[in-house]
DNA sequence: ATATTATTTTAGGCATATCTAAATCAATCC
DNA sequence: GGATTGATTTAGATATGCCTAAAATAATAT
């Protein structure tokens, strides 16, 4: 079955935002994501479900099918890899790269893509430290390590947190620190093992205590 | 002014059958080109000459404007570009090429062209052997040689001819040495000048008198 | 010069993908 | 439980790009 880029493009939203969320995806949620309107996503939340990839019930919900994160996977895959060649190959730095591997995404060629995973060296991971899905869809779990064991000058993303009270929250919507956030480990105090850290830029430090409570993929 | 890849497609399909032919382009020879119908071709005649891009005349004509050129010219320059990526980095042999290019070269981001072309090393002509437009536009004449100057194991493309009497493009036209024919120097024998070639794969012997005649671009 | 033929254009439709405005459904609040 | 609010869907438009069938124009043949 052959998918427009626009179904590709939304199918691969609806993976990324049930992932990362774990509850429904509403069609407000994908209007933001795809920037776009309401009206727009119900359309084609129809047409990907007489396509299979998602189960759709109108006012209900939807839930992406078997097949249709098959698909997504498949975009997900082409999308990295395109990235890692154009930081790697193009010196592109990584927030040039991601509206050109938009584009660069839909090429429709099984042996491009086989050939530039052959030529990048296979790689793992694309430039913001996401695993790429190999060609059978299957992703590897990233490694996380706490914030506070990182190496000074290394860089990561957060992706979780292991303590979820509202007060640890609240601090860490304070810092900007969301999950996500692009983190860099400027400096370690080893008297009391706290941490200088930029969060998206921004500098901060942070007790030992609250950067052990924060899981990071270095990238 | 943006162009829609379809638009893009038509204007490097005019440039190409204008500089070829000579004469201008019918819409019947574009539906052809471009695998559509005449009266779709019309419709987009209609849209390029509103974007100035051709000047249009119904029933009457079309001619491409400068700033049409420009346009095509560019997407000619993406188009090769991505053809060199294809053959010298991933592999890619010449015939399966151009349907991959066909796609990439609509990628828009002036930056990836300009990184593309120095990760290349500035090439100066595509896997065909046709001369890339530089970021200006200015295509470089392509050095052309008499098939019996040639070398032995060198490759080329025939493209042009010094006698055109009727019985001379006879003559090539049953040895299928057409304008634009793959050409490969097997042997010369130095006796009589003769030489044997491939054209198009097809094996066969030509006098001196002929293979002088035949104007040849190596690659 | 008129008739035939070939080319080209218009008219009217279809599919994708979007929009705004209006209608419908779900959930929450007295 | 009924009314209000918010989310979602439908209805009706627009734009691109293609199609077939019919009309208009140009080229040619007699």
């Amino acid at each position: 079955m052959i998918l427009t880029n626009s179904e590709e493009n939304y199918l691969k939203a609806i993976y990324h935002l049930s992932e990362g969320g774990k509850m429904g995806v509403s069609t407000n949620d994908l209007a933001a994501e795809m920037k776009t309107k309401p009206a727009s996503v119900s359309d084609m939340l129809r047409k990907l479900g007489e396509k299979k990839v998602i189960n759709y019930r109108k006012y209900y919900g939807l839930q992406i099918t078997d097949e249709g994160k098959k698909y997504a996977l498949q975009t997900i895959r082409k999308h990295s890899l395109w990235e890692v060649f154009l930081v790697d190959k193009l010196r592109f730095s990584w927030d040039e790269v991601h509206e050109v591997a938009e584009q660069l995404e839909h090429v429709r060629s099984p042996l491009l893509i086989q050939r530039l995973d052959e030529f990048l060296n296979f790689p793992k991971f694309d430039p913001h430290g996401d695993p790429i899905p190999d060609e059978f869809g299957d992703v590897k779990a990233r490694p996380r390590i706490a914030l506070s064991e990182m190496e000074i000058g290394q860089n990561g993303q957060i992706v979780a947190v292991k303590d979820s009270s509202a007060a640890f929250l609240r601090y860490l919507d304070k810092v900007g620190a969301y999950i996500g956030a692009r983190i860099r480990l400027l400096d370690k105090v080893e008297f009391d093992g706290s941490v200088e850290i930029a969060v998206e830029q921004k500098k901060l430090f942070m007790s030992k205590d609250v950067a052990s409570n924060i899981l990071i993929v270095v990238s």
